[in-house]
RNA sequence: GGAGGGGUGGCCGAGCGGUCAAUGGCAGCAGACUGUAAAUCUGCCGACUUCGCGUCUACGAAGGUUCGAAUCCUUCCCCCUCCA
């Protein structure tokens, strides 16, 4: 394998592990930001790198529209382009199978998609993903699949299922195998056990460097996600990196982690910066409320980050209202270093072995909500 | 002094005889957001309310016409533009 995963240690489901990258090491159990379009939206690539971070993602589907793989290969790749140094992860555009799914048709080969941009028409194939992700230089390749979207029916989940990992064949046929790059298959199935068996065994049969949990948090609820992964990751091989795709919110997050997943991304810490939202130990705060008009307290007084340092939840929410970029600026700095947080917690806890009373402890912090104003 | 235009819910601004408690936008009050078509979207936003297209008070003021007026008429008050 091209792409090294060490164990570091465990603590029952839950696994301390350390990927090395062409670009770098990652420490799991990781939460990657999502950078979409060649950016952690609203955040520097230093200040992303500064709440602990240590690799972030890209889209293949987005970054082929504009500005073009071509041209970010030509540029020196897109670490060189965006100035991330370290580890990137590309999405293969499976999720816009699903999310743009009015503005593309599927077919056995690949998927036509209309250009959300100007309406042109683009077309995905397994090996053309593939290929993108070799021009945007990433360490991590995606499997080109079909994000099944919730709910469905089981002979559409199975066909879909059966279709990606068709798909998944192809792309490891077409991945070049090179140092410190890899290629992720992805398990799929919807909330079906007999689907995500047939998926699981199906990417192993072709060997794959990391193996990923899709088609969840898409609307089917946390008990329905955590029943899925219940029996889906134990069928995945134990030394190979363990990927839950687009998860999810805090709790989801220590949820899946206690349940063997080492790898995290999720635009919820980054868009909801931009929609008022903010994570913290004692849950979800919309800053946008009334309430915080006149609170001098910052969102979270053990919080590290630059907009807990230094500023007020009144001048936060002040920002916000006014529709001031450094609102937006901060939020997403305090909610990216806040999971960051979490994700040291979670690997300090296997590490000590005591991930039960980690997690008893975070629970009863989230439970007790944010404390009222003085 | 003369000619013309206008005063609508916190603000801006549609409406110009009934289907108007009154389009929109902003502001305000909440909610949603999970491999990013998202600094986006949704709901509420006169009062009361058993939350129901139920009642009441409302479109500068007062009066009038009409079965019915924010919409037509009269008078008054105020604002704007132009001419003296």
């Amino acid at each position: 394998m091209s792409l090294s995963y060490e164990r570091l240690g465990s603590d029952g489901a839950a696994r301390r592990g350390r990927i090395t990258t062409a670009h770098g090491t990652i420490e799991t159990p990781a939460f990657m930001p999502v950078g979409t379009a060649g950016t952690v939206k609203a955040m520097l690539p230093q200040s992303v790198a500064e709440t602990g971070a240590e690799i972030v993602l890209g889209n293949t589907f987005h970054l082929m529209l504009r500005p073009g793989a071509e041209r970010v290969a030509a540029l020196g790749g897109l670490h060189k382009f965006m100035n991330w140094p370290g580890p990137i992860l590309t999405d293969s555009g499976g999720f816009q199978v699903m999310s743009l799914k009015e503005l593309r048709k599927l077919d056995p080969d690949g998927v036509t998609f209309r250009s959300p941009i100007d309406g042109s028409q683009h077309r995905l194939t397994p090996e053309s993903s593939i290929g993108i992700q070799r021009l945007l230089d990433a360490d991590i390749t995606m499997s080109f699949d079909e994000c099944t979207s919730w709910p469905v029916e089981e002979p559409e989940a199975a066909f879909s299922m059966r279709l990606s990992m068709k798909w998944a064949e192809r792309g490891r046929r077409a991945f070049v195998e090179r140092p410190g790059y890899g290629l992720f298959g992805i398990v799929q199935g919807s909330t079906f056990p007999e689907l995500r068996a047939e998926s699981a065994k199906a990417l192993i049969d072709i060997g794959f460097d990391g193996y990923a949990v899709g088609g969840l948090a898409v609307g089917e609820g946390q008990a329905l996600m955590f029943g899925t992964l219940d029996y889906t990751v134990p069928m995945l091989p134990a030394d190979r990196p363990r990927y839950l795709m687009g998860v999810g919110r805090p709790g989801d997050i220590v949820g899946a982690v206690k349940r063997g997943i080492d790898m995290f991304d999720c635009v919820m810490p980054t868009r909801s910066g931009r929609t008022a939202q903010a994570f913290t130990r004692r849950g979800e705060l919309n800053m946008r409320n009334a309430r915080h008009r006149d609170d001098p307290r910052p969102i979270d007084e053990h919080c590290a980050c630059p907009a807990c340092r230094h500023h007020s939840r009144a001048y936060l929410h002040h920002l916000i209202r006014a529709d001031e970029i450094l609102g937006v600026m901060l939020l997403t700095w305090h909610n990216l270093h806040y999971y960051q947080d979490i994700m040291r917690g979670l690997r300090g806890a296997i590490e000590g072995k005591t991930l039960d009373s980690w997690i008893a402890s975070f629970e009863s912090d989230q439970a007790l909500g944010d404390i009222p104003p003085l």
